[in-house]
DNA sequence: CGGCATCCCATAGGATACTG
DNA sequence: CAGTATCCTATGGGATGCCG
C-alpha cells in the first residue's frame, strides 16, 4: 500500500518555486518527496511532476544518484522497467523538506503580502 | 554585545555550495545569519561574506527586503550610514537554516563520499 | 518505456570601474 | 560609505525530436 502524495505541493496554484528554500536543483525536493511512499518508475515520477521534460527529469535524478539520495535500478526483463528509491541519505532530507512545507504553509501568505506591497511602493 | 558569528559557516573550506540547501539566492542564507546577532550595515556583512561583491550584495539585500525578510534604515547623519536588520518573518527562517546547517554537519560527508564514488566509478 | 541529442534562451552571478 | 553602471559568461532549464 503506497501513502498517497501531498496533492498541494504540485499544485500549480501553490508553485514552489515562490518558496525560498530549495533543496538540490529546482526539481529534487519534488523527487524526494514523490519517492517518500516508495520506489517509483520514471513515468510514474512524471505524472505528479506535470511539465518536468524528459530530459531535465533525468538530469535531476543523475544529480541526486550522485550524491547518494536516490537509487537506481534497472529490473531485468523483456519489457524495460526502472526503478528509483530513496538511499538512508535521501531520507535524511525528508524532515528537512517537511520543515520547509511547513514554513511555506506559515509564512508564505505573509512573503507574498509584502512582496506585493513592495512593488506597489515602487 | 554582539554575538559572534560561527567562522566555519564562511570557511571556504567547507563552501555552502555544496549543500544541497539553499534559502534564496546564492548569499541570502548567509546575509540572514549575519544578521542573527543584530543590525549589520552594508560594509560590515562583505567582511564575512568575503567574496561577495557590492552589486551581488545589493541585490541579495534588495530581494530579501522585497519579500520582507530584512528591513533596510537609513540613518540620518553627515556621514552616510545604513543598516540591514532581520524583520520577525526574517527571523522565522532561522530554525530552517540552523536545520540545514546541522544536517551538513552530520551528512555532508556522506554526500562527499559518495560523489566521490560516483565519480570514480565513471 | 526510459531515456539521449540538439538547440535555445533567460537568468544568476562575477569582474571591473565609477559616484554622490 | 553605500552603493551604480557596464559588461560578460556559465549554466540551469525548457522545447523538440529521435532511439533501442
Amino acid at each position: 500500500m503506497r501513502k498517497p502524495l501531498d496533492p498541494d505541493m504540485f499544485d500549480p496554484v501553490c508553485p514552489s518555486e515562490l518558496v525560498p528554500i530549495r533543496v538540490g536543483d529546482k526539481w529534487a525536493g519534488l523527487i524526494i518527496q514523490c519517492l517518500e511512499g516508495g520506489p517509483r518508475r520514471f513515468s510514474e515520477l512524471r505524472i505528479p511532476l506535470r511539465t518536468v521534460t524528459p530530459k531535465v527529469l533525468t538530469a535531476s535524478l543523475r544529480s541526486l544518484e550522485r550524491d547518494g539520495f536516490v537509487l537506481r535500478t534497472a529490473l531485468p526483463g523483456p519489457v524495460r522497467h526502472v526503478e528509483y528509491r530513496l538511499t538512508p541519505l535521501g531520507r535524511s532530507l525528508l524532515p528537512l523538506l517537511a520543515t520547509a512545507r511547513a514554513w511555506a504553509e506559515t509564512h508564505l501568505d505573509e512573503l507574498l503580502t509584502a512582496r506585493e506591497a513592495a512593488d506597489r511602493a515602487r
